[in-house]
DNA sequence: TGTATTTATATGATATATCATAGAAATTTG
DNA sequence: CAAATTTCTATGATATATCATATAAATACA
């Protein structure tokens, strides 16, 4: 029973935490997705990355990081630059008003992270990440045909998956 | 540290789960995705629910959930058909195909949520959800404009937040 | 009852996610 | 070196998320 709603829970909860999130930088009158900033400090920080690195620090896909950075440039938080090692890539740098955006951003993404914890210890969350962990490296396995296999044979069975 | 690292698990771990899940899917050679199996879930469990409602327990809103029914109704999934009580409404339901469809998903949805929790008993379950639950009821309250002249306060201080 | 308000659904606009692929440039390899 | 392969970015197509709004119908209320 509690199994079969924690991914719910997770879900719900993940949500919740994002809508949280963007109503602070909303209500400080920033015009920035918690997405966009996302990416944007990652690139303050790793201007010499591409694409498909950011994606890997923030989890996002190559295309979705591509899109987000064409979303900088027209709100003129970066500049990109021809590189000149690399003819297919495109250097990065944050603009002074994308400076100044993450210098006011930066704390407000702060405060709601710990407004966010608020009644939990070092030890919850220790305890949280441990579980998040177990559950991110088994999914990270591939469906085999076999499991299909099974997984068909389980249809009529009492639930064995106690879900 | 720690504090700074748990939403990235939080969304690294929920991404996962999600490709996990929906490689299942695919993997049986079904075409649909985990969301629209979410509310042809919900309408088979509960035809009588409008789309606010269906959005509610899946934690969707009402625009995701109206154009997802669409879908399901373009997959000849469902057939809607006008409310004899409410002509706003559409009551929906079942065809024979999204029965089958929901016979043979169900068992492949139970496999894979178990494989996801594999490794952790009852009591971590138990535990992810209470912590999951905290940070869900701190996310619930609004930011005030107090908050946020103190967050841009908390700027140039050696990380309050902890994150 | 007639009007105002609320409710239910649909849809437009924009952002993000995912998969696939195109095109250009870099790298590897024979 | 030339051809094959790989890498990097851009982009098309589709699905979902969010916000706003339109429309019609139901409900409340004066």
């Amino acid at each position: 029973m509690l199994n079969e709603v924690i991914f719910y829970s997770l879900e719900k909860t993940i949500k919740r935490y994002r809508q949280f999130a963007q109503a602070h930088i909303d209500h400080a009158g920033i015009d920035i997705t918690i997405d966009q900033w996302l990416v944007l400090n990652v690139i303050r920080d790793s201007p010499e990355l591409g694409q498909v690195e950011i994606g890997e620090r923030i989890f996002k896909d190559q295309a979705s990081v591509a899109r987000i950075i064409e979303l900088l440039v027209k709100k003129k938080l970066i500049v990109r630059t021809p590189s000149a090692s690399d003819r297919r890539k495109l250097d990065m740098q944050l603009t002074e008003s994308g400076q100044r955006l993450m210098n006011v951003v930066t704390p407000i993404v702060h405060n709601y992270r710990r407004l966010a914890l608020e009644g939990l210890n070092e030890k919850d969350i220790d305890q949280l990440k441990i579980i998040l962990d177990v559950i991110f490296t088994n999914c990270l396995s591939t469906p085999h045909k076999h499991d299909t296999i099974r997984k068909t044979k389980l249809a009529g069975q009492p639930d064995a998956a106690g879900s």
